[in-house]
RNA sequence: GGUCUGGUAGUUCAGCUGGUUAGAAUACCUGCCUGUCACGCAGGGGGUCGCGGGUUCGAGUCCCGUCCAGACCGCCA
């Protein structure tokens, strides 16, 4: 037995038993009399006490020989503190040793093992089985594990039965790139590492099993962002005999019961918004609507003036930041140049300050009088205090750059509250987009998405107008969620084929395991799939999954740790029929 | 594929307009210290200034190239 006790759980009521602990020496302080040991496991952390009155100078002596993160087992008496820590679960006690077992050494430490630790982020990584050991990044995980369970817990109470999907499937061109895997007993052939278990769940509702989910990995090698990983963990879920409504009251009492169980809050029905509303009112299809500053239209009313910038534009729409009138001219200048930088791309910006008096003082006064500014601070919902920020242009581009300028007055504002939640649905996505590059449409969703009840004449009509019957969970300006209602015959699958610009022989050699499928019976079905690593970011009040990843991978899909990918024996690589063409 | 930022002690960083022996904090080592817990005090060791080339009397500093890291755009059904 290494140990009786954690380093966590000793306190007043343990004071003259005999324990034994085991973990790592966290920090020693050595006063010369006496020398104290912090010793720290997943647990928490007590204090080691050797002096010269009361411990053997060989205890002392080794004692003192200890490095920080040596692993070491401690046997000794719990003793009352002299001087007590209250900052401490275990600061009342202490334990005097009078065993000490090196059961490890440790070289020193590349950096602190601290909360707040000395050591950037590559060399954490590169050190990560150090970094865990560091309290915020174990209670992550820690965290993430409770999390994963609630999920579990709740489904399984819904009847959901968990079924794993292979990893070992086929590419297709559709969508992000895929992860290629060679077979080494089928010459010149290749698997492919699922982007998401999309068709296999849809064949185990053909297979009847009606309620599925799967806490699992997809990948997709594409670029990545802070908060995008090649590799990345979906809750997979989906039903049969469901239409749209089933699905969100299912999993909107999911998303309700991880807000209860795991943030202690208790949230009322979901908001639902549309696409075009979402758009309209926050310029964005994930939009955090935990403040306000939603958009106002000012089409109708700037149009009438000599003001060619506005008469020109497609949209002119503007926000109220609150209590931003009193900026300087120098930091509103600021935020036009943080708006025309080209991560944002707008060309500039118009101002009006709202007064407290009343009054209004804009950028563009040589053009407008008061009363339309007083219409276009109607239109904004403006107060007096309030700074209204206009731009103008494109729809779409207009709407997504006043979109950032919004999130990010709200972060500067701190409106983006990590303990506050408001989740929501966005619902009527469009069915297909149409892509410029390719000269196709592609779909919004993914191509097994059902089109909205009674739009699948449009579909050959004027497929662009063609909603979907898709639908994203929304938490605080994140998608947390999506999914959608899926097709279930092979007539309609094969036109979304078609539109896609699929030949029947491409939708065969790629899909047509799925066709045959939906020719056997195949019921209504529908589903969604959360994205796991960033609910439990947000859930955890934090903006990078990374930390949430045990060991996760850099900018360039790379494990620092591990090192790799690297590259293979070329015994290997002729096991694999492969050439090397660098 | 593109734009931007960075690379200096184990670590996090400073280092101005090019100018003597490249600094701070922290970590580490030694000694002292009668209750520490961010212990304190005194002392000490520790540098291929990412790499290669160029300009210059002289380069951590300027220029070119390159590698690496990070943020973002494209991409991510």
């Amino acid at each position: 037995m290494y140990r009786s006790h954690t380093c966590g759980e000793l306190n007043a009521s343990h004071i003259d038993s005999e324990v034994t602990l085991a973990g790592w020496v966290h920090k020693i302080r050595d006063k010369g009399f006496v020398l104290w040991v912090d010793l720290r496991d997943r647990y928490g952390t007590t204090q080691l006490v050797f002096d010269q009155e009361r411990s053997p100078l060989e205890l002392l002596e080794k004692a003192r020989s200890l490095g920080r993160e040596y692993v070491i087992q401690v046997t000794g008496k719990v003793i009352e503190r002299t001087s007590k820590n209250i900052n401490l679960d275990t600061g009342n006690i202490e334990v005097l040793p009078t065993e000490l077992l090196i059961l490890n050494s440790s070289l020193l430490p590349p950096f602190t093992i601290e909360d707040q630790t000395d050591g950037g982020e590559d060399i954490r990584m590169k050190y990560r089985y150090l970094d865990i050991r560091r309290t915020p990044v174990k209670n992550n995980l820690i965290f993430r594990s409770t999390v994963a369970m609630e999920v579990r817990k709740y489904l399984s109470s819904k009847g959901f039965i968990e079924v794993e999907t292979p990893y070992l499937i086929k590419s297709t061109p559709e969508g992000a790139r895929d992860f290629v895997v060679p077979s080494r007993m089928n010459e010149g052939q290749f698997y492919a590492l699922p982007q998401s278990p999309q068709t296999f769940k849809q064949l185990l509702m053909i297979g009847g099993l009606d309620k599925y989910f799967q806490i699992v990995k997809c990948f997709r090698d594409e670029d990545l962002r802070a908060d995008r990983q090649p590799e990345f963990t979906q809750i997979d879920c989906e039903m049969a005999f469901v239409e749209q409504d089933d699905i969100l009251e299912v999993f909107e009492g999911l998303t309700r019961h991880l807000l209860r169980e795991i943030v202690n809050q208790e949230v009322g029905e979901f908001p639902r918004l549309t696409y075009d509303e979402a758009m309209s009112r926050y310029g964005n299809d994930k939009p955090d609507i935990r403040f306000g500053m939603e958009f106002g239209n000012l089409n109708e009313v700037s149009g009438h003036r000599e003001f060619e910038v506005f008469n020109s534009a497609e949209l002119v729409v503007g926000i109220a930041v609150p209590g931003a009138a009193s900026y300087t001219r120098k930091e509103i200048d600021q935020l036009i140049d943080w708006v025309r930088r080209p991560q944002i791309g707008a060309k500039g910006m118009v101002y009006v300050k709202c007064n407290e008096d009343g009054s209004y003082k804009s950028s563009v006064d040589k053009f407008y009088n008061e009363k339309d500014l007083a219409q276009w601070a109607a239109l904004t919902r403006a107060a007096p205090g309030d700074l209204i920020c206009i731009l103008s242009g494109e729809t779409h581009s207009t709407r997504t750059q006043l979109s950032a300028l919004r999130m990010e007055m709200a972060r500067r504002l701190g409106l983006r509250k990590a303990t506050e939640f408001a989740p929501l649905w966005v619902v009527d996505f469009p069915l297909l987009e149409w892509d410029e590059d390719s000269g196709n449409y592609h779909a919004m969703h993914h191509p097994f998405t059902a089109p909205k009840p009674g739009q699948l004449d449009l579909l050959e009509s004027n497929p662009g107008a063609v909603m979907a019957n898709a639908y994203d969970l929304v938490l605080n300006g994140n998608e947390i969620g999506g999914g959608s209602i899926r097709i279930h015959d092979s007539e309609t699958q094969a036109i979304m084929f078609r539109q896609l610009g699929f030949t029947p022989e491409q939708a065969k050699a790629q899909f047509g395991f799925l066709m045959d499928a939906f020719q056997y019976g195949a019921p209504p079905h529908g589903g969604i799939a959360f994205g796991l690593d960033r609910l439990v970011a947000i859930l955890g009040g934090q903006e990078t999954i990374r930390d949430f990843i045990a060991f996760p991978k850099n900018n360039s899909g790379r494990d620092m740790m591990i090192d790799a990918p690297a590259p293979i024996d070329p015994a290997q690589l002729k096991e694999l029929h492969l050439k090397l063409d660098l």
